[in-house]
Formats: C-alpha cells, structure tokens, sequence
DNA sequence: CGTTAGTGAGTGAACGCTCACTTACTTTCA
DNA sequence: TGAAAGTAAGTGAGCGTTCACTCACTAACG
C-alpha cells in the first residue's frame, strides 16, 4: 500500500496509485470519467449514458465492470476511504508523540486534498451517502483516530473526554476549511495551511 | 425575522417557527413530508409521488405551492439557511467581546441542531448541493462569521490571519461533530457540549 | 476455437410535470 | 337576499422523456 518510491516519475501522483485501475485501461476510464462526473454533478445528477460518454466506451462496458452504477460510485468512494485510512495508520505508527500524530494526520489529509482534489472533493460531498454507517471491522478512519486519542487519554498525553467527540472536531477542523476551500472561499493548498490546522486540530482536542 | 416572543406558547420551538408555512397548511405538510424524505434519501432519491403521499394530498398539489420539486428542495435549503443566519447576527450583535460572541453562536448551532434535527441534517447534508455557491449580498453565515473575525483582527482580539480559514476551522470545530452525532458516533445533545465546542472553537480561531 | 471485452439498439419502469376537471369559497349585482 | 360569476386549491389520469440495465452480437486473442 505504501508508495513503492523506487521509479523516480511516481512523485505526486503518489496517493492516488491503487485507487483506481492501471492508467488507459477501460476500468480506469470508467473511474476516472465517472469520479470526474460524480464530483461535478453528484451520483444521481449523472447518467449512465454520461460516464460511458466521458470514458470513450460503450454504455454496456460500465456493465463488464461494475454490478451497477450505484456499485461503482460506492467502489469509488471505498476506494478513497481505505486509502485514506492506510495513510492514517501509518502515520499514526510512525509518530513519535500524539501531538506529532496529530501533526501527521493533519498533513496527510492535507496532502491528499492537494494531491487529487476530484478524489477528495468526492469523498466529502458523498460522505453522508456512503459514509454514515460504520460498523465494527470497516475500515474508518475517523474510528481509527478515535481510539488512538482513547490511547492518549489513558496514557494522559490527552484530557480525558469523549474520543469521538474529540476525533470530530479535530477532524472538522481540516475538513470544513478543505470544503470551503473546493467553494472557492480561500486561495492556496491546504498544505500551506497544515501547520495552522495541526495546531487548531490539537487545541480542538485537548479543549473537548 | 426575530420571533415575536409575544405569544407565551411559543418556547422552544422558535427556532422552527418562520421555516415553514403555519401549522396544517397544505404547504406545510409539503414542505415538512419533503423535509423528511428529502433528509433520509436525499433530494434526488424522493419522487413527486413520494411527496405528495407523506403530505397526504395529491401529486398535482405541489405544483400549486412550488415551480417545481427542485424549488421546494432550494426554498427549505434557504429556509434554514436564512435562519440561521439572522440568529447567527442577533446574537453576534448581543455578544459583549469577542470571546462572548463564538460562544453565542456555536451555542446557536448546537441548539439548532437539537431543536430540529430534521431540519439541521437536511441543511448540512445539502450544503454541497444548494450552498456552495456564494454571492455578495446573499444571506451567508459565514460570511458574516468571517467578517466579524476580521473585526476582531483589526480590533486586537484576535491574532492575524485569513477570515474565512478561521471561520471554516471555527465551524468545523462544531458541524463535523454534529454530523457525527448524527450518523450515531455518540449520544447526548449538541448543547450538552456546547461549552467544550466553543472552547475548541475559539482555540481554532486563534490558532489558524 | 473458446473466452473475454466491448457494442449499441432495445426494454420496461419510473420519473417530473401537465391539464382538464371538481370543489369550496368569495364577490358581484339586480 | 340569492342566483350567477369568478377565483384559487386540489385532484389524478396521463403525457413525453429519461433512466438503468440487458442481450444478441462482433472483434480480438492465445
């Protein structure tokens, strides 16, 4: 999962690797074509029709791939969020510290917003679509970073507290400003910002 | 726009009051059958049919009150958006400091949240849909969040930086967490915490 | 020659919306 | 005062359109 980093033109794309299918095939066509789509326009606002248009295939192709439309938005949004969780946990492992994890994860969440705005503009519009039920086992990150607050509370680098409570508004911290940065209400990269976010993000928790 | 307060019956559900057409209406049965289905399987997941049999009155009746079932969705979106933003401005306008003022209205938004909770998911799972467009001279709250962060800046009472990323970060500090609690992430009131969420907001204001 | 990927016309269902009509109430005026 | 006319709300069958999805077919390939 992580970045293999040995093939020195795989710089920037880096996080996007393993979200969809290899480049130029009809799946990543699809994929792409359809996240294109999706973001724009929302799942339901898009036909079909539409996202065989934007990959230059045939509306029965989608159906050699995918189960149905709904399968494949769900795909994508599942594609985004193991992704994401993956980059969390690893950078929760290799932190030295729970105020550096938090430094970290903010990083990280700011970087994969840069790195491909479509991909993560889609996984917050359509997180109340795909990613309101969580149950035990799946891959969420939020959960992940819940419990590792949980950890620090019991290890007292944290103020005791609701972790849930905690990990939302660490995470609202990043994620309100990366939608408003999408509606245009800022310039810049949220990576210019990650140090401000990082030190909110963590005031945010030691405050709830 | 602010409640008359004149009528001894009308307590705690004010907030509601002025959102939707007077009580047993055939437009307030619309708009509040909508509301319901529109919340649960988003806009475009809700038929005309779906409507007008939650509202108990035929298909062709929706068509007396709105333009069209994409009008109905945009007036109950600006409804509470127009809300909120005059009890966002009252109580800016009542708040003694700077301080005092975050308070107030991340108070606000939690008693939103709770005194209708309908209505608030609707309005936070939609925002992408209706409100990411903003144009001068519409009713926004953030902006005017972010315009009195300005003020404060330019008073001294709060440290320099961008308007808007404190007022997306501030915001964030308390509507991820009322998602969360809305996708079942942990129990008790938004109010409950309000007095951690302001705190948390105002370190986000400060620290970004 | 069997398998797999891709094609695209076709299908039934569901959709938003319309419209001729009924009903209930108000206004007009001899 | 009371019949006639006007108005607005509500009805529900039905319209044209679009939709997601299917399937008989072809092309490419080992």
């Amino acid at each position: 999962m992580v970045a293999k980093a040995s093939n020195s033109d795989a710089q920037d794309t880096a996080d996007v690797r393993g979200v969809t299918a290899p480049d130029g095939s009809v799946k990543a066509r699809l994929e792409r074509g359809a996240l294109n789509l999706f973001r724009e326009h929302g799942v339901d606002g898009v036909s079909t029709r539409a996202i065989a248009e934007a990959a230059g295939v045939s509306e029965g192709a989608i159906y050699k791939h995918f189960k149905s439309k709904e399968v494949l938005a769900q795909h994508l949004f599942e594609a985004i969020h193991e992704k994401l969780y993956a980059l969390v946990e690893e950078q929760l492992n290799a932190a030295e510290s729970f105020d550096d994890g938090v430094l970290r994860v903010v990083k990280t969440y700011c970087k994969a917003a840069d790195d491909d705005p479509t991909l993560f503009e889609y996984h917050l519009t359509h997180m109340f679509r795909f990613g309101v039920r969580h149950y035990p086992g799946r891959p969420d990150p939020t959960t992940l970073i819940a419990s590792r607050i949980q950890d620090a509370i019991d290890n007292g680098a944290c103020p005791p507290g609701n972790p849930e409570i905690k990990a939302a508004a660490a995470l609202g911290v990043v994620l309100q400003p990366a939608a408003h940065r999408m509606a245009g209400r800022f310039e810049g990269t949220m990576t210019d910002h990650a140090d401000q976010f990082a030190r909110a993000s963590l005031a945010a928790v030691k405050e709830t």
